[in-house]
Order: structure tokens, then sequence, then C-alpha cells
DNA sequence: ATAAACCCTGTACCCTGGTATAGAGTCAAG
DNA sequence: CTTGACTCTATACCAGGGTACAGGGTTTAT
């Protein structure tokens, strides 16, 4: 049911280390300790790595991240910030995925020139984000 | 037609070093240079760095904007190669996309629990991206 | 009851992606 | 023809996000 750092890390897949250094800066909470020390973990901690993981994968920053992780988390911050700070987040969403979706036709159009004829003088990736 | 280092850092939204930095890694190619050893940039370089700037921002770390860019240049890597290549790259966007509309997902869900009546106590974020 | 395998704290180190500075040359406006 | 703004190379430094010891205590399997 609980695990030690050492299991938490396997399962999550990151280094022992990353998970300390995760608790420092305050992106998971302090584990409950055994006596000896040992750090006693949950099922819910490898959610959480994992979460932490793949939005640094998506380009967001620790401190975006902890944004994100404690919009939910002060009973005292009111409703109405909460949800204007959800809003601020998705919308940034969107743009990210927009321009996901601008590499991908780029691809795709390199890709489908490749198989016409090979005379790609010009790169069509280049035209994804411009401004 | 052509401008200095300093112009295009200015167009481009960059540090003039920066853009010394990306033509050491090869991100950009050595541009024309003055007799006096100043260089010389055409309008297509703008277009460049404001590309490395936005792969940037989406998580691709700058060997990727490499590959990204290089896919096409090579005349002499057979277009069996570059397809493949290009379709392991959308195929890698695909991924980043679903991700980011997951944590989209959680996103608005968590502003709806808010709207309704704030009984935040389980934390919708964490769900996305799990696995 | 003793190794092997963990874990603890603290500190030092590493890589990526820049940014700053020094010392010297260039350009352009008055 | 000079002065201020720009550029050059080379080297040093910085922040973010870890990662690796060192020196010392635990756990567990035999």
């Amino acid at each position: 049911m609980t695990m030690t750092i050492g299991q938490l890390a396997k399962k999550a897949g990151v280094n022992i280390e990353t998970i300390r250094y995760y608790e420092r800066r305050e992106l998971i909470p302090k584990p409950h300790r055994r006596k000896s020390g040992y750090r006693e973990y949950s099922n819910e901690f490898v959610k959480r790595i994992q979460f932490i993981r793949h939005a640094k994968e998506l380009g967001f920053s620790l401190k975006e991240v902890h944004e994100l992780l404690s919009l939910r988390l002060d009973p005292e911050t009111p409703c109405s910030e909460v949800r204007k700070r959800a809003e601020v987040k998705i919308s940034d969403i969107d743009e990210r995925i927009k321009n996901l979706q601008q590499i991908k036709k780029s691809l795709l159009k390199l890709s489908e020139a490749c198989q016409r004829s090979c005379p790609i003088s010009e790169c069509p990736i280049l035209e994804a984000l411009e401004k």
C-alpha cells in the first residue's frame, strides 16, 4: 500500500534525487515519515510525479507546473479567482495546440512533397509558426 | 533588404547573443559577411529564428529543433528516409496534442466544479496525464 | 548477527540554453 | 574627422532542472 522513495522512483520512472528535489520545490507534499526518518508514499504520489513529468515534456516549467497543481489547493482562494486562473491556463494551452498543429501540417506537407518527387527547394516547416 | 545582427535581434525578438549562439549550434546557416566581418541577414532569418523560439516554447529541445529543420536539408538523404523521420515527428506531435487536451479537459472540469459550489476535494488535474 | 541493499542530509557538480563582459575594430551623423 | 552606437571574437558567467557523492544510519535476507 505504501512504498519507499526507491519504489516510488521506479514506479514513476524518475530518479530518486528528482523526487527529493520536487519535495524541496514543493511540487509534491511532504510525505509521512517512519520513525527512522524514511519517507513513506501512497499511490497518489505516482500520479503526481507522472503529471509533472508529462507537463514538463509539454514545455511547462516547474514554476508553471506548480501553478497548475496549486490552482485548487488553497480553500481560501475565491472561486472566481480559481476560475479566472484556470481560464488563462486554458487559453495558453489552446495556443500551444494550435502551434503544434501548424508544425504537424508542415510535416505532412513535407512528407507528401517528398512522396511525389522530392523537389523540396523551399522548406515548408519554416512556414509553420511564423508569428 | 538585408540587416545587421542587431536589427535581426530586434525583429525576431531575441538577444543578439542568442543569434550568435544559434549560429554556433548550427540552427541557422552562417550568414554572409561584409568585408568588415559584420554579419548580414535576409528576412528569411527572421522566420527561422521565430520558428526556433516557438518550437522551444512547445517543449522541443534545440537538438529536436535541429532535427526538424534539417529534415529536408541534405539532398543525399533518400526520400523514404525523410518521410520516415517526418512521420516519427508527426506521431510525437500527436502525442503532445493529446496530452495538452487532457490537461485542458481537467482545467475545464475544475473550472466548472468551481462554478457550481466549490467542493473541490479531489484534484481533477491530477487525473490528466496519468500514465 | 552480519552483509547487501536501502535511506537520510548536505553539498557539490553537471547539462542546457542562453547572457554578459572585455578588448578591439567599424560605421554614420554632425 | 571625431564621437557614439554598433559589431567582432573569446571567454566567463548564470538560472533551471536535475544528478552524484560523502558520511552515516536502517532494513532485510541469509
